[in-house]
RNA sequence: GGGAGAGUGUCCCGAGCGGCAAAGGGGGCGGACUGUAAAUCCGCUGCGUAAGCUUCGAAGGUUCGAGUCCUUCCUCUCCCA
């Protein structure tokens, strides 16, 4: 670290707080700057959709592209197969194959809009494609035998539990090795010559860097980003409402908007620099705004997070709407809605049930104690009476105004 | 294979002489104060628009009554082999 890399891409990622660890900064660096550098990431499709965890990586193969690297995004269509071994007490359920193919579809939508597919750029691959024909026998006389359990025994996630008398299975010691050898695989097939992750996967791909010597690949990289918290120490992208979807059928837009402009003030710098691709110069000046002008920064930052995922236009119509419902206490028709069939509607639908219905609690006995605590405002107006039944004359152009607490507004329209 | 211990409110940790919808935290949500922030204070945190119903690893049993006692089973941890 003591000599700013001149590549675009390493320094890039420098500044902008990217870089946790990398198994050689120099050599990469030149080997940046020599062109044409291809890079990749894995991601399990054990979920519908990926969350704000994974925008970390997703960023670092936007940079790479953006700096002239190719980024390829490694579907883990073979280990999800398997099962991934670190989700422990639950009872991994396998996946069927279906919602497997179904979650990689997924996948790849998210990233049509982050990276540019086709000849010559993004690549998107699985790694089923070259696991699932591994002959065991064939696989431990090629491959196995390059594996150094001695070294693999003085990593820190197995020393660990090694320490502690935590039970380790063998599978999960066979991940570790599908994992490098998606490395060698990926170097051979398309020249990758680095593998980048979280800080916790920093084991798996520096034993892939070792298979791969072995195996007489070229050099290859590894380089892990910090390992994200919150400001208020907490674990990136989950809150009591679920995971922070990056797709709008798990989480509306506005909702997504909304995630970014709640952060805490010591966030927005790292945000805006991690999570936009606003100049650095922007982004210090978004940073030095102090008290109540820091909610200036954190607008920029929703939109221009969220102009990423959904577009520039969903964006500014997410924060247009905010603007209307939160600056001038208006509803907006363009607030996440819900809507109930005509005929339910016309024979009048009790608070509980609405509210229920709309998303804002989970049953109608959260519903009762929330209308208890006074959180909950029908047309902006506090509700009291929990047996109180809407119908046609709550209607204000054509729906229901429905609000938990200052932040969640939902719309109940009859169709 | 032998011995010791543990599994509690579907977020986590964690008390629980046979009367328990079950102490206490953390987290989360709501309210007040603010700036849609943080900190602080207060309230809520099983389902059911009623009666009531269902929770303490699983299944049986004892009892008017079981998280608590008995039996079997499952899972995890520790010690010996």
């Amino acid at each position: 670290m003591s000599t700013a890399p001149k590549s675009d891409f390493l320094h890039v990622l420098q500044e902008r707080g990217f870089i946790h660890q990398c198994s050689d900064l120099a050599g990469l660096d030149e080997k940046a700057l020599a062109g044409g550098l291809t890079g990749y990431i894995g991601f399990d499709c054990t979920a519908p959709s990926l969350h704000v965890g994974s925008l970390l990586p997703i960023m670092l193969l936007r940079w790479l592209q953006k700096t002239g690297g190719k980024p390829i995004v490694l579907v883990g269509g073979g280990t999800t197969r398997v099962g991934d071994p670190s989700g422990k007490d639950e009872s991994r359920k396998l996946l069927s194959l279906d919602d497997i193919a179904s979650n990689k579809l997924a996948l790849q939508r998210v990233f049509a809009s982050f990276l540019r597919f086709g000849e010559g750029e993004a690549l998107l691959v699985d790694n089923a494609e070259w696991l699932t024909n591994l002959n065991w026998i064939d696989f431990l006389r090629e491959v196995g035998r390059h594996f150094s359990v001695n070294r693999m025994l003085a990593m820190d996630s197995v020393k660990l539990r090694l320490e502690r008398d935590h039970e380790l299975s063998f599978l999960e010691f066979n991940y570790m090795c599908c994992q490098a050898y998606d490395f060698v695989e990926l170097s051979r097939r398309f020249g990758a010559a680095l593998q980048m992750g979280g800080s916790d996967q920093w084991g798996n791909i520096v034993t892939g860097i070792d298979l791969g010597r072995r195996m007489g690949t070229p050099q290859l990289y590894a380089l892990t980003t910090p390992l994200l918290t919150t400001a208020s120490g907490s674990k990136m992208g989950k809150t009591a409402r679920g995971a922070v979807w990056l797709s709008r059928e798990l989480l509306p837009v506005f909702d997504y908007w909304q995630f970014w402009r709640n952060c805490d003030d010591g966030d927005v710098g790292r945000f805006l620099r991690l999570f936009t691709e606003l100049p650095m110069g922007e982004t210090a000046r978004l940073e030095a705004l102090g008290g109540n002008e820091i909610n200036e920064a954190k607008k920029v930052l929703a939109t221009e997070a969220t102009a990423m995922v959904h577009g520039r236009d969903e964006a500014e119509r997410a924060a247009g709407t905010a603007r209307q419902v939160f600056e001038h206490g208006a509803a907006s028709a363009d607030l996440p809605s819900v809507t109930v069939t005509r005929e339910e509607f016309a024979g009048g639908i009790g608070v509980l049930t609405a509210f229920q219905r709309a998303g804002l609690v989970a049953s109608t006995s959260e519903a009762r104690r929330s209308i208890k605590g006074g959180g909950l405002r029908v047309n902006d107006a506090v509700l009291t009476d929990e047996k109180a039944v809407l119908g046609t004359d709550d209607l204000r152009d054509g729906a229901i105004k429905l609000s938990l607490g200052r932040k969640r507004h939902v719309l109940l329209r009859p169709s």
